[in-house]
DNA sequence: CATGAATGAGAGTTCATTCAT
DNA sequence: GATGAATGAACTCTCATTCAT
């Protein structure tokens, strides 16, 4: 056994039993919302003490501010992630609104704490506006852009909002129709499909 | 007065009651969330006591399905409610997103209080799943019928699936971009044309 | 039955309750402290339930305040309520460490809070060196006017000085001698007699 | 460093880190009272880990019997370090408040844990009665015989009385007068002159 | 031996609900 | 029928103590 592993196996592991309360607190968080979740549930879901939670996140609240941290770094993430440009307009389309599908599902209780968390306090709600403006769109735009010159959009395209639109338009289909909505995964391929046609229809 | 009248004076009482209950419960549900909302903070915002929500609604339960209730109402007379048909696919296209934002806005706090529920309870989430694959997508298929008819869509379009994208990308824009994350009502409405300008390119 | 006495009877009277609580308070400060004391120890004296503690008082805290607040009243009283005045030096001496006595034996609960609370709490420590000097002192100095004037005591007579020194030495006798060391109340009884005859010693 | 000497750090070691914690105990517990200090406030006042309580003094309340052990051994000691002796009552008696007050001043938070102590628990406070009566009143009581001896207090004066009084006007100008309320030091040398003057009047 | 991670019991407080008036 | 006093369960958080390292 290699000092690492070692390392991995010790019982009173500070970091570790971090992590452990913050993956279980998003899974409680994510499934009974913020005020429906009990620091109880969350010591348990983690098989930690409930006394934890104050000692290493100062608390409940502090918690699921970490939680939502998580969630920001995932998002800077899959900004930077996208997946690779294509020719046409549909196809670039599709492969957006796919990629977007697939990180929803991925990351569905980290979106489901953000967007309750969004739903409720205004300022949350303000702050996930501005990294929409601030790095969503303009990746996003930043695809878009050889489509205008290639002529596929038109020249006078407003291209800030059309990435705030195709922005939307993902979490549309990616969070509510998947996550919340739990739409058959058929139906979403195939919903992603008709819109992307319909961008090329003439 | 006669007795009658008292009887109906009553009747219209306790139904007032039970009304100034329920918006209260909307408003501060809509706000706070179902688990944040307090029994007390409804009374007191509706300025009755809070027994009477026993009375009324059986409970802080019976008050939120009473409020979903009311959403679902509100739905279905939306679904029948969509703006005239207009002969170009673009303009429908942003007739209809233009008519979700409306609609969003209108009922914002139901829409919150019924995400919030449909994210936490997967029932909920399913029924709104039916809705939409039963009331909004066949109503908005309806619309773009034509569309296709006329050869603006091609002719093998998935209409379908088409419609529950339209229906989600609604939601995305007028719920989400609009209600959550308040983004500016001009925002919104350059994003909402040009979203139909895309659909409409060559 | 006359209707005071129905009213006495009634189980749900909001005076009454808080009237048993404020007891019940002092008697588990007094005994147990302010930390010591639980809310559940004081809500069982009461009899009542211990989320009543915060309906009527704002919490434990608020609890103590009240309990402080029937305190100072009784001090207040106390001071307008001396014995009535008698001729010689050492019979006043002896009459007003004899009040004290009683004063103290009649208050004890509500002395251990409020000693404890002064101890603890430097405001409260000067609130009560306040009342000392601004009401107990000028009583006592009242009384002993008389006996500068008669020539049992020396005209230069610091009398503020000398109230003080009379007010500190009825609560170390009655207080820290009775309540606290609970000595034999037959030694009380000569140690007034005792300190009072040492002043009229030629 | 031979084994020895080490043996003997290791051991001076041990003895300084009691001696820290015992300190910053008698600090917080003077402060806060015993049920409002924590072992945590200990801890860190004496700078060590907190789980050192529970091994040199065998947790918390091991760390106040040590305090109070303390407390004991001063005022032990106080007993035989009494001011030397002056030929006139007033003076002796004025020499002995002196005294009184300044102990109280040297000792002031061993005082508040002690009389903290005494307050909430019947058996301190029934041996600090006991150290009153068996050291303190006797060794105040040798002092003041020879003044009935030379005819300044009367010849059947209860001096055993009078000591025990002596005491507590001690402890009621000392404790109450100068360390509670905090009374102006100019005020308690007022206080003690003024009471000593008393006691010569003709 | 000292550290600090971990624990469990219990603290004060909140809240939906019940019930006497 | 409406009120608000009363309740008990459950919540978050604190703290003395234990124990692996």
């Amino acid at each position: 056994m290699t000092k690492l592993e070692l390392q991995k196996k010790k019982t009173r592991d500070r970091e570790a039993t971090r992590q452990k309360l913050l993956h279980a607190a998003v899974k409680v968080f994510a499934t009974q919302g913020y005020e429906g979740a009990t620091t109880r549930a969350i010591a348990d879901e983690a098989g930690v003490a409930e006394a934890l939670i104050q000692r290493y996140f100062n608390g409940k609240q502090g918690l699921l501010n970490a939680s939502l941290k998580d969630f920001a770094d995932f998002e800077k993430l899959s900004c930077s992630n996208l997946p690779p440009p294509v020719p046409t307009l549909d196809a670039e389309w599709k492969s957006l609104l796919l990629s977007a599908v697939e990180n929803c599902a991925h990351n569905k209780q980290n979106l489901n704490v953000a967007m309750s968390q969004a739903t409720f306090d205004r300022n949350f709600g303000r702050s996930m506006a501005k990294f929409l403006e601030s790095n969503r769109a303009p990746a996003l735009a930043e695809r878009l852009k050889k489509h205008v010159a290639d002529g596929s959009l038109p020249a006078n395209t407003d291209l800030e909002a059309l990435s705030h639109g195709l922005a939307l338009t993902m979490l549309g289909i990616g969070y509510l129709g998947q996550v919340v909505m739990k739409l058959d995964p058929k139906m979403i391929q195939r919903i992603v499909t008709a819109l992307s046609k319909a961008y090329s229809s003439k």
